[in-house]
RNA sequence: GGCCCUAUCGUCUAACGGUUAGGACGGAGGCUUCUCAAGCCUUAAAUCGGGGUUCGAUUCCCCGUAGGGUCACCA
């Protein structure tokens, strides 16, 4: 390798939202720039006005950002080279363009589209590729800056080149024409703006998806006719539709990636996940924080083969990133799935906190836990619920309910009332063995079920012992009290 | 269709000629247990097919097969 400092990019067209394909690509980018020390640039590639949706270009950041992947330069950010909106460095372009021109590596194509049509179709009828080098002019006027723009290949011959995962490619004659460099409009292609941006920039690796190999030849028929020294191809393999039969595609459910926030994913994870579709340190460790993938990301350990998009496995790196986050940061990710009134400055809501981080994968559950059908709902409503509910199935007996209830009262009056504060771990603990021993003696079920049936009101709940720390004594006496008077009524 | 690329459990993957083909997700079973989760343990499950090369192929080569990509004044 080397020395020269290593400069990646990530450069979507601001065309609608992100979705994991784009995001894993600035993902790869941006780790091997952060590995080397080195240069990660976002790059807009607004070239076809037409395609441009509004909002894109703040969407994107916003979902780079959400993953904690930070560019050096990028929209509002100008480097040394300029802007990085490609809309904003027309002149750039067209001063190339001219350069080209007047070498005799680039013509003004004289024809309409439909006569480019009429070729094609031509082509088509006597079953050869198309090649718009089959009907180059023979001679061609000086381009005027206005008409379209097309590069005279340089050489026809085979290409053969050398891409950092896939190894030696090559292709042959047919992949190569006179692709259009500057468009009827003004703007450049991808084609030709990229090139010239990567080089200005100093782009060292190129990482992209598997579907360009295939126009390589020609970028680099393009890179011989400026003279510049192509940059290392990195290709990436595609990410898959589960069911692995195509391309994850947003046609295809490929979600905006901001979505996977609302539902309550944390960005680590996501980035997590992402890492592994088409990478792996060669280790059997899974579980790795940003940093982490930062200093273990290897451009040769990345994969040929695409790789599937699976939610499950999704799903436990959130739950495993979930496990390692502290209370803090915790509290952070749940604030908006919160009910109005638990804040999570409240006492309450440190209560809670045991209970949540056990139960929880996403942090949208949080918002279920305290549904009225949830398991925390108890603890901003008071229980209501059929008395028939504090009969413990496997002896279903009002009287037994009723003595174990009436019994657990007891001990729970018995305790000192501090012992239900402080770390609402620790206040279960106390008043299990409180509560426990009775219940062991008299039978688990026919005591806990009741118990906790009456704190909660709730089919599935935290265990009695939590709930009631959560609840305090004075409020779990009460609910204690409610259930005998549900119990002796009926 | 031409050209290019790819191929290990259902899925993500380890193996860089020699392993009982390993791990993880998911599945199944179990433990725990007052409920629901979580957690813990156990378990089933793969080298696309056919030829070579080699003492020995998941690994190297060839041919099939299947899948993907690409053939724009889109990126």
């Amino acid at each position: 390798m080397s020395t020269e400092k290593v400069v990646t990019r990530f450069a979507p067209s601001p065309t609608g939202f992100m979705h994991i394909g784009g995001v894993r690509t600035a993902l790869f980018a941006y780790l091997w720039a952060r590995k080397n020390s080195g240069t990660f640039i976002l790059r807009i590639e607004d070239t076809d006005k037409e395609r441009e949706v509004a909002g894109s270009i703040d969407h994107i950041q916003q979902a780079l950002a959400w993953l904690g992947i930070e560019w050096d330069f990028g929209p509002k950010k100008p480097g040394p080279f300029g802007s990085c909106i490609q809309s904003e460095r027309l002149a750039i372009y067209k001063e190339f363009a001219e350069k080209l021109a007047a070498a005799g590596h680039a013509y003004p194509d004289p024809y309409t589209p439909a006569e480019v049509d009429a070729f094609r179709k031509q082509s088509e009828a006597a079953k050869k590729p198309f090649l718009f080098r089959d009907f180059r002019p023979a001679t061609f006027g000086a381009w005027d800056g206005k008409q379209t723009l097309r590069l005279k290949v340089p050489e026809i011959k085979r290409f053969k080149w050398h891409d950092a995962v896939r190894g030696d490619l090559e292709a042959g004659e047919e992949a190569l024409d006179d692709f259009v460099l500057m468009k009827a409009d003004g703007y450049p292609t991808y084609n030709f703006a990229h090139i010239i941006d990567d080089h200005l920039m100093g782009v060292t690796h190129v990482m992209r998806g598997d579907e360009f190999i295939s126009s390589t030849p020609r970028f680099l028929s393009l890179y011989q006719a400026l003279g510049f020294t192509p940059p290392i191809f990195v290709t990436l393999p595609p990410i898959l539709r589960d069911d692995r039969t195509k391309k994850l595609g947003k046609r295809d459910g490929a979600k905006d990636v901001l979505e996977y926030r609302i539902e309550g994913y944390l960005p680590e994870a996501m980035a997590n996940f992402l890492a592994f579709i088409g990478w792996n340190p060669g280790t059997e460790e899974e579980v790795f924080t940003m940093k982490e993938l930062i200093n273990r990301f290897e451009i040769e350990k990345i994969h040929k083969a695409g790789g599937a998009y699976n939610e499950e496995k999704l799903a436990w790196f959130n739950r495993q990133h979930l496990l390692r986050l502290s209370d803090e940061s915790f509290a952070e990710h749940a604030a908006t799935f919160l009910p109005d009134s638990i804040s999570t400055t409240s006492a309450i809501f440190s209560r809670l906190l045991p209970v949540m981080r056990d139960k929880i994968t996403l942090f949208n559950e949080i918002s279920a836990l305290f549904h009225p059908e949830g398991e925390l709902h108890f603890v901003t409503t008071s229980p209501d619920y059929p008395a028939d509910r504090l009969l413990w199935k496997k002896n279903p007996s009002r009287e037994t309910a009723g003595k174990h209830l009436t019994e657990a009262r007891k001990l729970l009056a018995g305790m000192p009332a501090g012992e239900f504060d402080g770390n609402p771990t620790e206040a279960a603990d106390k008043i299990k063995a409180a509560v426990f021993p009775y219940a062991e003696a008299n039978g688990r079920g026919d005591v806990l079920w009741p118990l906790r049936v009456a704190l909660t009101g709730q089919d599935k709940s935290p265990d009695p012992f939590m709930s009631a720390a959560i609840l305090g004594q004075q409020e779990s006496l009460r609910r204690i009290d409610l259930a005998l008077t549900k119990l002796s009524a009926s």
